[in-house]
DNA sequence: GCCATTGTGAACCTTTCAGTCCAAAATTAA
DNA sequence: TTAATTTTGGACTGAAAGGTTCACAATGGC
């Protein structure tokens, strides 16, 4: 037979995530993801059809697992603190590692330029945006309100995916989350 | 002497500006740039260093005119409603013309590909959350609120931008407005 | 009308990009 | 050990990027 060693593809995915997520699509280069990922040029054009896809790929992995994030932090009974650990944790975590806004930085950087991976990754924000609505009718919003709410939260999500990005004060960004749900909870009392 | 036949300088720089907001720094090319604002590529760098310091230009340009945007809403007695109608004034601007969101384009462009113009985006948002701030302050906040308010509005104003890119109904985007600012003014009653 | 001066268009250069191709390496079945 | 098969590294390619150069065109002063 042929040659089973294969490179460690869901490490790869996750290296190349990583990198389009600092530097987004167009200023990673394919010699940056390959450096990245610790794979030959031939190797990557073999497991995967071209750069644009495979920026596809793993756009559609980022959101998956966003959405199980935000899923994950819904309890039986949820409330408006489940949807507030869920900012919370989405932006410690982004101190270090690679959670921030792939979704949000795609909408920006495709919109007239990239009709389908706008849309996609539009999409994407939208199913987030259900689930927002979802999490405050169980947690005590009228439909209407929650509807009105979600859209806020998305506001909020794509701002704080901006916002994460400019070195700013943590406490800053702290505050800014407490802020708005502080507000949010006054708005449902 | 010589020949003071020169291309229209300030119609062509908003010409670029259209373009850079529409498509972002990497993805709009010198070709492009040329194309739109009608001149050739050797006027281009006799009249502007290089792409990227003209870039540059543009953004603190753009700055400026949102700056001033900013305080022309600002009224000798302001009150909440003057930001309100400022989000909406850029928001119903977006429609047609260039009105939207090159700093925060840039910030997201730019962070972690090229720090100097990330941060001069960053440093201009700023500027913006500062008048924000001092606008609250006016309309009756404390000092501490009033800071609070102000960065949530910036966050506010960052998620908008994103937002409004996506192609989304537009009432969608009215009514996430109308609901942020029902909030904060429900916060300073 | 002519010269000096300045802006312009087009060809050119270098670099970098995504994508292709192929010979060599590495593995298993025989 | 050998043959068959499949991954891999690296050289190669054409296109497109940003930037430079230069001869020519257009102007105002003389």
């Amino acid at each position: 037979m042929g040659r089973p060693l294969e490179f460690d593809r869901p490490r790869a995915v996750n290296k190349a995530i990583s990198l389009f997520w600092r530097k987004g699509y167009q200023a990673t280069s394919l010699a940056d993801l390959l450096a990245a990922m610790g794979i030959g040029r031939s190797s990557f054009y073999a497991a995967f059809s071209n750069k644009r896809s495979f920026y596809t790929e793993c756009l559609d992995l980022w959101a998956a697992r966003t959405l199980q994030l935000l899923q994950s932090n819904r309890t039986d009974v949820p409330t408006v603190d489940d949807l507030q650990r869920f900012f919370e944790r989405s932006f410690a975590g982004a101190r270090g590692a690679s959670w921030g806004c792939m979704l949000v930085n795609t909408v920006l950087e495709m919109a007239d330029v990239d009709d389908e991976l706008a849309a996609r990754a539009s999409h994407h924000l939208n199913e987030m945006q259900l689930i927002f609505e979802a999490s405050l009718q169980q947690a005590g919003a009228e439909p209407a309100r929650a509807r009105e709410l979600a859209a806020m939260l998305m506001l909020f999500n794509e701002g704080i995916r901006v916002s994460s990005r400019r070195r700013l004060p943590d406490a800053q960004q702290w505050q800014a989350i407490d802020t708005t749900f502080r507000l949010i909870r006054s708005s449902m009392a």
